[in-house]
DNA sequence: CATAATTTTGCGTGAACCGCATATTTGCGT
DNA sequence: ACGCAAATATGCGGTTCACGCAAAATTATG
């Protein structure tokens, strides 16, 4: 075991992921299938390959787990914002770090249709049922939180004393979240580009009045 | 009976709104007093004076009814902007809206300080605990979808082809938030009308670089 | 290879949530 | 004022959760 295979460190962390993974798809894959109500914690974790204990190890709620893969999509948008150079604009750096968020993660490159038109449902569900909605606006608060500590960073301003980052997170999350409901709802369909574009430049030029 | 009190309809609908309350307001307290997991359903309708079975006929959830307050003041936001005269500009409208409810409501005008402080621990609460929290957001979004629903009305757009109602909504309630969470975290306390108002003007102004 | 650290699992407990049937209360017409 | 219909409150029972705890299994380290 000396010979280390890819991941740099702990092939413990890599396998942790893994079954986080695992046991949040299955969660959205069975709630989309059958319904929210007819599936129980043990089918996840049984679907996950781990046991129902184990399942909530994990997560404290089914709820938690439907919504694990939306908030680690949230949370790259973070990491995205600190990796642009801080002479770029900042409203322009926000743009591209949300944009990014769009492409299809490293998780989700392989079947392209079928398992994406299940992440759409996913979404779906997630904004529909009372006992998700909840999870998934908590999960767009923790990553509004993440986004207002780069900004304040960025701007040189404090996150405990001024209001501006803190402005500044909760209207790019607005955008995002208002964007994507126009999404889903959208018949026919539409590209969601565009409209999470034009979301973050009306808020940035302060919603004149149409 | 056929001598009426004062409510113009149904003895039902009050006492039904009264039980409403009290169940609420025993919630907070409880959960203030001895912290949320020390406190059954049980004890919080025993406080109110109904039996078990009646809490869940009213709240799914203990989270539910600790919001519950919170979730009616914020619904008190969508009525004031519809009250308000179609002339005034949009903005202004919505500041009055949102600053009319600082104002102690008609449920709380008696002991001043004490009463006050709970509701402010109650606040706290609601955004500390994990359990509340997504109660919580859930509220602050039902009153956004009414106030995007009244915007829409009052600008002649639509709610369900345009991004502008619901961007409005969304700032509006972004702002209520991060100035809640400033306003509760302010060492010394600060004042809240100022706070709101200055964070509502920031948004309408488009969030210029400091 | 042995030992320590971390993770998984099984079991038991208390509580939550809800459907259903029944008792109680309220509204309304006469 | 009285009785009937509608709405609401209650009691009971069943299912599922969520989690603490301790033992087994897995992984890292020297």
């Amino acid at each position: 075991m000396s010979i280390e295979a890819g991941g740099r460190i702990g092939l413990r962390q890599r396998k942790k992921a893994e079954t986080r993974a695992m046991l949040s798809w299955a969660a959205i894959r069975l709630a989309v299938e059958r319904g929210l109500d007819n599936v129980r914690v043990e089918d996840i974790a049984e679907a996950a390959g781990v046991s129902p204990r184990t399942f909530n190890n994990y997560f404290s709620s089914k709820g938690e787990a439907i919504v694990a893969r939306h908030l680690d999509r949230s949370l790259r948008v973070v990491t995205e914002l600190r990796r642009r150079p801080a002479s770029e604009p900042l409203w322009e750096s926000i743009v591209h770090a949300v944009l990014v968020q769009l492409d299809p993660g490293p998780e989700l490159s392989g079947q392209p249709m079928p398992e994406h038109q299940q992440w759409v449902a996913g979404i779906r569900l997630m904004v529909a049922e009372p006992a998700v909605q909840g999870e998934f606006l908590r999960a767009s608060a923790l990553a509004e939180a993440g986004i207002a500590t780069a900004v304040a960073e960025r701007t040189g301003t404090d996150v405990q004393r001024d209001l501006y980052p803190q402005l500044v997170a909760a209207a790019v999350m607005a955008a995002t979240n208002v964007a994507t409901q126009h999404w889903l709802r959208a018949d026919p369909p539409v590209e969601m580009r565009p409209l999470l574009t034009e979301a973050l430049h009306q808020l940035a030029a302060g919603l004149p009045t149409p």
